[in-house]
DNA sequence: TGCTTCACCTAGATAATCTAGGCAAACCCA
DNA sequence: TGGGTTTGCCTAGATTATCTAGGTGAAGCA
């Protein structure tokens, strides 16, 4: 049985990019911060979100740097390029279009 | 580079269930009313489509039965049986939360 | 000292979809 | 009659995203 927390294939990279559209966050930040915004429908796991923010940073979308959490524990901050946020632009507009397409195929009338 | 037409994953068997909703059809047919319905934003390809059929017949959502095509050619109809109605409704709010938490994450005030 | 929480990391499994082929019959046209 | 095009079905293997299920270490608290 799948989880109804499962994701979409093809959101994660766009709803990281959102996240930080606010500022830097730090991994653990914007999995809550997912979590939090969706009213706890959506839950990136760990193994998820980790090699998404690497495969992200490969691709320049963002930059990563060690810092100090609000706890005072170590903690990875990535910020938002501008390549990053010109991504988020195409990902989110791919987006729309996708589920416009979808809802046009769900609502044809009988 | 990833071709525009590419589905959104999980998303597939949801269409099929619901082009089935009008009456029985043939692959082929299927295919081509996605197409239609979507004003041509979504393309199933046939080597994502017969393996998702099969899949759904051996779950029990659809039944098969060979036939003849309004080109008199031989073509295998697919009916939505009552579990596949069903799934259908499961499917389809599944899309409607989880498209309405990733727009919550989107919109989320800046 | 030991438990919990925060925070990061990774290998391997899983599963959905696509790529790229192939087959056969019907129809059309020369 | 023969060849090309369209219709319609099928499959093996690659790709890729995400999840599962493990792990590490340091901070804070009791």
């Amino acid at each position: 049985m799948k989880q109804k927390t499962d994701l979409l294939q093809g959101t994660l990279d766009m709803l990281i990019l959102r996240a930080l559209v606010t500022g830097p966050m730090h991994g653990f930040a914007i999995m809550s911060r997912i979590h939090q915004t969706s009213e706890s429908a959506l839950q990136v796991e760990q193994g998820s979100l980790y090699p998404a923010l690497y495969r992200m940073e490969a691709q320049g979308w963002i930059h990563a740097e060690w810092g100090l959490s609000e706890n005072n524990r170590r903690a990875k901050y990535y910020a938002l390029t501008e390549a990053g946020r010109r991504q988020l632009g195409v990902e989110s507009e791919n987006w729309n279009r996708m589920c416009r397409a979808i809802n046009l195929v769900m609502d044809f009338p009988l």
